[in-house]
DNA sequence: TTTGTTTTGGGACGATCGTTCAGGTAATTT
DNA sequence: AAATTACCTGAACGATCGTCCCAAAACAAA
């Protein structure tokens, strides 16, 4: 068993890791339709053939970038039920204050996963990473209601995608009466 | 003023139509990422200068394309919901089968609206074709209660979105009790 | 040091892209 | 008939694309 990682490697995952953050970045900015390998290597700061060494191929740059996209995103569902225990709360505010952020200073990012899930819409491959941040949810939150939990995970969608096509963000205190009506239990 | 139509501008219209069609196709098929005049061209049968010469870019035509489709859509939803009175239904029936078909048979037309949401997100000139079947949802549906409304229509949003990530389109069977609680009053 | 492995990056190839252009045909107007 | 308008289309241009190749550099193992 080896302890000492090997330096070459090591700088291998780095540069990996930080061309992945700057496909993250074009997508926000241009969505998956400006991904490719020259302006990823431009924002990363790195020779084009840079990408296609560590990536075989656009496809797998795209899918690497889109799975750690969902990881983030995962983690930070997380964080919120993890935040809204912690404080006893039903979760509402945690909910609608995340949504908020997600359609405002957060709406590239937003965007971006959305186009994940596009794109997990034709590539199998790519829908248990979409479908993280659901598990998360489901497995962490009690539901005896299972009908009304499915409603809530449908709303939570359906007023991310529709708040992103709005003129202008809808603030956390417009979506908090809508929040409260999906988590009021019946 | 003049009631014959120029025959030269009905062709030209003809085949500008033809070609909106043709667009649709490919995006149902390969999604927008697989719009190209020469592919577009060649689903439509006509020369490639074709398409450049009916639409002044490529952008155009795809603005075009999902406007066309936006459109058709909002007509669907009309109907829906003229079918749905004509039997005295509350809807869900009508609902669930609508959601079942946009899941099912017709996946790629769903994929399609919904890469119309995304450009939307980006194009803010979209957005009133984005919303259009929202608008008509409004405006023939009565809604005494506002939130409950909006929660309707997130649903109906994240349930298609989230139909597309399964591995298997969902039955009007199974959707029928979640659609049953969006329209339940309370 | 020598040998082997991994990363780096410049250069280039063929394919495909959006778009332009010029010359043509058909329909309408004068 | 002549002029005008609108549509059609083959050919081609420059740009950009994904990807490959190969030699140099960095590092590890011998």
């Amino acid at each position: 068993m080896k302890l000492q990682v090997d330096g070459r490697k090591a700088r291998g995952d780095k540069r990996r890791a930080e061309i992945i953050e700057a496909t993250l970045r074009v997508i926000e900015r241009d969505g998956v339709a400006g991904v490719t390998h020259r302006t990823v290597a431009a924002e990363a700061g790195v020779p084009t053939t840079s990408t296609t060494y560590h990536f075989s191929s656009l496809d797998d740059l795209l899918v690497a970038t889109l799975i750690s996209c969902a990881r983030d995103m995962a983690t930070e569902v997380y964080w919120m039920i993890d935040r809204a225990r912690s404080r006893g709360s039903r979760g509402a505010e945690e909910v609608a204050g995340l949504l908020a952020e997600a359609l405002g200073p957060r709406r590239g990012r937003t965007m971006a996963e959305y186009e994940l899930y596009l794109l997990a819409a034709r590539k199998p491959e790519l829908r248990p990473a979409a479908r993280r941040w659901l598990d998360v949810l489901t497995s962490m939150v009690r539901h005896d209601d299972e009908v009304a939990f499915r409603v809530f995970l449908a709303g939570i969608d359906g007023l991310l995608i529709q708040g992103l096509i709005d003129d202008e963000p809808p603030s956390a205190e417009e979506l908090r009466p809508v929040v409260d009506y999906l988590l009021k239990p019946r």
